[in-house]
RNA sequence: GCCGGGUUGGCGGAACGGUAUACGCGGUGGUCUCAAACACCACUGUCCGAAAGGGCGUGUGGGUUCGAAUCCCACACCCGGCACCA
């Protein structure tokens, strides 16, 4: 509202993102359609922002379960596909038992699944992709230029997502394995300046490497270990605190720098998806080693230099390095003494020049793992033929419409429902014309919502996802508002999206939301509303009884609007209060419309200016409490100006009313229509433009100044706004209160800030 | 453990390095009224004091500065992110 009345061509739309398994799950139960629900639900839901009076743009709306929208979200996924940034692998992926469906990583929360809460385990399944790790230096990167204008929270988040890590890849040849050819390890390190204390090579237990390493003298143990290691939910195997455990490999590696035998080992606690599923074990310098090696009964080097308390028995960290090599070894590389950039540099120098390693760059962030084993979602686009692979349905064929299921149908069996539509599973393969199957899992709905800001430009165009010219025109997002639980969610998704759509050319800008507003939430007595708790608070019958314009600034006023709110804080029925002293003043101006002000009386004009001034700033930078606040404080003014000063006559009244009214505008449109019309205008306050700031009128008549005696107040001086800093200090120092505090003293030091303040320092 | 953010009256919260506690809620007293409601007015950080006035005060302890809620250093606590990621 604020940019429209400064004249600013502003698109505030608001759709659904209304694919996904509540709707679904509620089908299940009452034996009916996913979209019969979801769509009874848009509609009050429309109804109810119809009635808080919020100014969306109800010509863009859509639904993202509507066929005219997937149709693009599965065009789309074609293009990703072209570009190689869509794909399947097999894998061990996270499964919800619960909701019967894979989850993406973001979607698993503390080995949780964050829809449902139940304990996610592991399955070995085929699945769909999202390249995004290809993008993951450039997510990283760009935060630093959305720093500025997002949260921190949700940068940072961000950040330690993405995980980036530096260190190096070091190549260790394996012995005892029986074979002829030579066989090399790698292994990734932070640490490459430890190496000199690596006693052994853990391998994790679940990777394809271990099986492929264990010599058959060894091969009972670690089948028995991988299969109780399997056994155990990720919840187990999260738990940072339990006993390392882990089963000897019976191979040695040789380490490239020293040339020492080292044994490898089997464990869990080695990711096998991370890295290279392989680590040098140093427990001189890394607390799980240590924890490993103590257990295990493997020999401890010490890597650092250990601190002064240090026991002799716990773990040391810190310290400088002391990487000589081992008595009795010739130095090939000596890092003793130095930092550790300066060391880890030196290493990766070191093994690059023997071909034993090279520096190297992780990241923690995984691919996004797209396909669900649901109904209510967006269909993969995709045909499997037995003779050409995987097959794209051809663009004229979009959209591929979910089959007509409901109720028992929907029921999840571990396979995706899509699949018993046989009908609809069984098409002739669009490359060759012979038998084929459609893809039967359908989108994470977060595919859905990674690009609906862009179908805003153009939310009815059937001839494509989107207008470039159009989203080039409008785009990137100016400012998005949102709950900060997205935040390695929607808010990553998409922006991969918009890097791969910029990288095919289909939009110019790199990042989709230049600014960021994280919204909190409402409580209610210190937690979340909810049945259970028996805490709720009925939104209906708080517009019944306050209206919804009170409810509105109620909202806005307690507090910045990336705090949480407490309803048992706040007193609707104050809001309310001073909306009606608001709207007595319009009715107590006596002055007709289109009363000249620069007539009326300067102390109130003065205010009013001030206020209109001041909150600008205060928009800009989302403090909407304080210019509910300022109003207030206006509101108060012309109150008294009205009662005690230049009275209800002085166009300065009139003034003050229209600005109260159009401030408020913002926040109780209602109510600044009703005090506009009392004013005598025709109806269209919203449509005003924002008014002017006579420039002239924010400089004082007199100002206050303050005298300090060393920093502490002691007296106030009424002064010219343009006083010099010379008659400012003689006015000080000859002022009676001053005069006799500093009686026989020495006045050292008199600092002058004309015309605010004076500080005499004795 | 690592990384972010925070801590201001009884409460929600204001404060370009320059009058701490704006604005509001709550509270106390008053005006109006037969009475109440509404409205309006005054007071409301804390301690000492009859008052005038003064001392102390923005989580704790230091520092920089003429001057610190604000900048710097440590610490405590709260909230959030990551986490056997080597």
């Amino acid at each position: 509202r604020y940019w429209w009345m400064k004249g600013y061509e502003v698109l505030n739309p608001m759709g659904w993102d209304s694919f996904g398994l509540p709707a679904e799950n509620a089908a299940i139960k009452n034996d009916e359609h996913p979209a019969t629900y979801t769509y009874a639900n848009i509609d009050t839901q429309y109804e109810s922002f119809r009635r808080y009076g919020v100014s969306f743009d109800w010509s863009r709306r859509f639904h993202t379960s509507d066929p005219e929208y997937y149709r693009w979200t599965q065009w789309l996924f074609l293009k990703l596909h072209e570009k190689g940034l869509a794909y399947r692998k097999n894998s061990p992926v996270n499964w919800c038992p619960n909701d019967q469906t894979v989850l993406a990583n973001e979607q698993v929360v503390d080995g949780a699944c964050e829809r449902c809460g139940a304990e996610v385990t592991k399955r070995e399944l085929t699945q769909w992709y999202f390249r995004t790790t290809q993008y993951a230096q450039e997510l990283l990167d760009s935060l630093d230029d959305l720093a500025p204008t997002w949260p921190s929270k949700v940068v940072n988040a961000q950040r330690n997502w993405i995980g980036r890590s530096e260190g190096a890849h070091v190549d260790f040849v394996i012995s005892g394995d029986g074979s002829t050819e030579e066989r090399t390890i790698t292994v990734y390190t932070t640490r490459p300046d430890t190496i000199f204390g690596t006693t052994f090579m853990v391998v994790a237990v679940d990777s394809p490497l271990a099986d492929e390493l264990v010599t058959d003298a060894q091969r009972s143990d670690f089948e028995a270990y991988r299969d109780a290691v399997k056994k155990e939910s990720d919840i187990d195997r999260l738990a940072t605190d339990r006993p390392k455990t882990g089963v000897s490999l019976g191979v040695t590696a040789t380490n490239p720098v020293t040339g020492a035998q080292i044994p490898v080992w089997a464990t869990d606690y080695v990711l096998a998806d991370y890295g290279t599923g392989a680590v040098m074990g140093v427990p001189g310098g890394d607390q799980r080693d240590w924890e490993f090696a103590t257990a295990m009964g493997l020999p401890i080097v010490r890597t650092t230099e250990p601190p002064a308390d240090f026991d002799g028995e716990a773990y040391a960290g810190g310290g400088r390095t002391i990487n000589s090599p081992a008595d009795g070894v010739a130095a090939p590389l000596d890092i003793n003494g130095l930092d550790v950039d300066e060391a880890k540099s030196r290493t990766i120098a070191f093994l690059e020049e023997q071909g034993a390693g090279t520096g190297a760059v992780n990241f923690r962030l995984r691919d996004w793992l797209l396909s669900r084993q649901r109904y209510w979602g967006a269909p993969i686009p995709i045909v499997h033929c037995p003779v050409d692979g995987e097959v794209r349905v051809p663009e004229d064929q979009l959209p591929v419409v979910l089959p007509e299921l409901r109720g028992a149908d929907l029921k999840p069996k571990g396979t995706s429902p899509l699949g018993a539509a046989t009908d609809w599973v069984n098409v002739t393969c669009p490359t060759c014309g012979g038998p084929a199957l459609r893809d039967s899992d359908t989108m994470d709905t977060f595919v859905d919502s990674s690009w609906y800001f862009l179908r805003y430009v153009s939310p009815h165009d059937d001839t494509r996802a989107f207008d470039t010219a159009l989203a080039n025109a409008w785009g990137p997002v100016d400012l998005y508002v949102g709950g900060d639980e997205h935040a390695v969610l929607h808010l990553l998704y998409s922006r991969f999206f918009t890097k791969a759509l910029r990288d095919m050319g289909l939009i110019t800008w790199d990042e989709p939301f230049s600014a960021y507003l994280s919204q909190g939430k409402v409580l209610n007595q210190g937690r979340k509303m909810s049945k259970s708790l028996g805490n709720g608070v009925n939104l209906g019958d708080q517009l019944a009884q306050y209206g919804v314009d009170a409810v509105r600034l109620t909202l806005v006023f307690a507090s910045p609007p990336e705090d949480n709110i407490d309803w048992a804080d706040v007193s609707p029925g104050g809001s309310l209060k001073f909306l009606q002293r608001a709207l007595r003043l319009a009715g107590d101006v006596t002055s007709g419309a289109g009363a000249d002000a620069t007539t009326g009386d300067e102390a109130l004009r003065r205010v009013t200016h001030k206020v209109v001034h001041e909150a600008e700033r205060l928009l800009d930078a989302h403090r909407f409490n304080v210019v509910v606040a300022r109003t207030m404080e206006l509101v108060n003014a012309t109150r008294k100006a009205i009662d005690s000063g230049c009275g209800p006559a002085d166009p300065a009244v009139r003034e003050a009313a229209e600005t109260v009214a159009q401030l408020l505008s913002l926040v109780a449109p209602y109510t600044a229509e009703e005090m506009w019309e009392r004013l005598g205008h025709q109806p269209g306050i919203a449509a005003r433009r924002w008014p002017d700031v006579d420039e002239r009128l924010l400089v004082e008549e007199s100002v206050t100044a303050v005298v300090q005696i060393k920093g502490k107040v002691k007296t106030r001086l009424e002064v010219a706004p343009d006083i010099s800093e010379a008659d400012l200090e003689a006015a000080a120092l000859a002022d009676p209160t001053v005069a006799a505090l500093i009686e026989g003293e020495t006045v050292r030091k008199v600092i002058v800030r004309a015309p605010k303040l004076v500080n005499i320092v004795l």
